[in-house]
RNA sequence: CCGCUCUUAGCUCAGUCUGGCAGAGCAGUCGACUGUAGAUCGACUUGCCCCCCGUUCAAAUCGGGGAGAGCGGACCA
């Protein structure tokens, strides 16, 4: 594979790259490096699966992957999770992280999967934290992780640190790439200033597109009717698809077609295999896709109905969630020990 | 250490002064209309009024005690 083609295989289905002239000298280095953290807070859904598909990319050009688990993180941003649960969550993403590049076709044992508290509570980690502590007004840190850090009337200082630590996250693993949601931007640009006055490199920076949801503009983890989770069986994924907003001929902030583009098509891909819409002989027959932008383009033109749409979405992504699913449930401590409150 | 404010539906909050059936908006559920959903109509649901004790025929409301959260002051030789 030729370094044209690893770049290409790196920015597909992503929304930005900070910067591509970087991104290639990247490329040529002996042994290229990313690495993308998740905190881990609430179960994981859908959204994370387009995102974490992507790992398979990067380790099929050739690029080592680490994946933080940042359980830190996950107590400093309001205590979203509880002290005593980081441990339990931390096994849980581990896992469900590694059934979800597994159905993307990679081999989770390629990646290299750290604990926030491994290195974070070391020096000389700790030292440049404080010494960023310093120099970093409160309004910079706020700024920088206002889209990722939880918004409240009484923000803590965790919130604040939260940003800096993850900017240092980059460099004490000795990622060369920074890999996230288009929702980590702010962090990151913190770290491409500030990095490299202690003396580390600025990291490149991959963003993942922030799909909507099945319900509301963007995906909340506070409407489970907006997204599906990975514990969903068909039934309940296909229940959640008959719901979805998905006006017809409108590609525009549509989640039906956009897990479609970022999700199933991808993993179509990987096998060879066309996205095969049933559709009842009076509206004109099946149909089939070979690629997503044919599919856009006759949904555009009202050839392709929602309701057909949904009924073959539901079963292409009830298919990718399934081996998720049955790992996750594999082990009924797995879940139970990390949401208490949800699996008696 | 001292003082003040707040706590009511899943969420945001009215109601407390002056005691009298527990409220609104949003969310949610169900119908109608659409070959999907949404929008739009129509209907419906939602409670430890933070906890305990007291006053009263009657307490979300008044009094006392407590818990949690927030803000301010003081201390700075």
């Amino acid at each position: 594979m030729d370094t044209a083609e690893r770049r290409e295989l790196m920015t597909r289905y992503t929304q930005e790259v900070v910067t591509d002239e970087e991104l290639a000298e990247v490329l040529e280095r002996e042994s290229p490096s990313a690495y993308i953290g998740y905190a881990p807070t609430g179960e994981m859904h859908i959204g994370h699966f387009t995102t974490i598909r992507k790992l398979a990319d990067f380790i099929r050009a050739g690029v080592d992957v680490t994946v933080l688990v940042a359980d830190l993180h996950a107590h400093l941003d309001d205590e979203k999770s509880p002290f005593d649960l980081l441990d339990a969550r931390t096994e849980y993403y581990q896992t469900a992280i590694e059934a979800m590049v597994d159905v993307a076709g990679a081999d989770p044992d390629a990646i290299e999967f750290v604990q926030g508290r491994e290195f974070e509570l070391d020096q000389p980690y700790t030292l440049d934290l404080y010494r960023m502590l310093a120099d970093t007004t409160i309004s910079r840190a706020q700024r920088a992780g206002s889209e990722v850090v939880r918004q409240s009337d009484n923000p803590k200082l965790g919130g604040l640190v939260y940003t800096l630590m993850q900017s240092l996250d980059v460099a004490a693993l000795d990622a060369d790439i920074a890999y996230g949601g288009i929702d980590q931007r702010g962090i990151y640009m913190l770290a491409r200033e500030m990095l490299p006055d202690y003396g580390y490199d600025k990291p490149v920076c991959v963003f993942a597109p922030l799909l909507s949801g099945l319900t509301e503009d963007k995906m909340s983890s506070s409407a489970p009717e907006s997204k599906i989770d990975l514990t969903d069986d068909r039934e309940a994924v296909r229940e959640k698809l008959q719901q979805a907003y998905c006006p017809m001929g409108e590609a525009e902030d549509n989640g039906v077609l956009e897990y479609v583009r970022y999700l199933v098509f991808p993993l179509l891909e990987e096998d060879g295999d066309s996205f095969a819409v049933e559709r009842p002989e009076k509206f004109g027959g099946d149909l089939v896709y070979e690629d997503y932008e044919s599919l856009e383009a006759e949904f555009v033109s009202e050839e392709l109905h929602p309701q057909d749409l949904k009924n073959a979405a539901a079963d292409y992504i009830a298919d990718a969630v399934a081996p998720v699913r049955e790992r996750l449930l594999d082990d009924p401590e797995l879940l139970a020990a990390a949401y208490p409150e949800n699996y008696d």
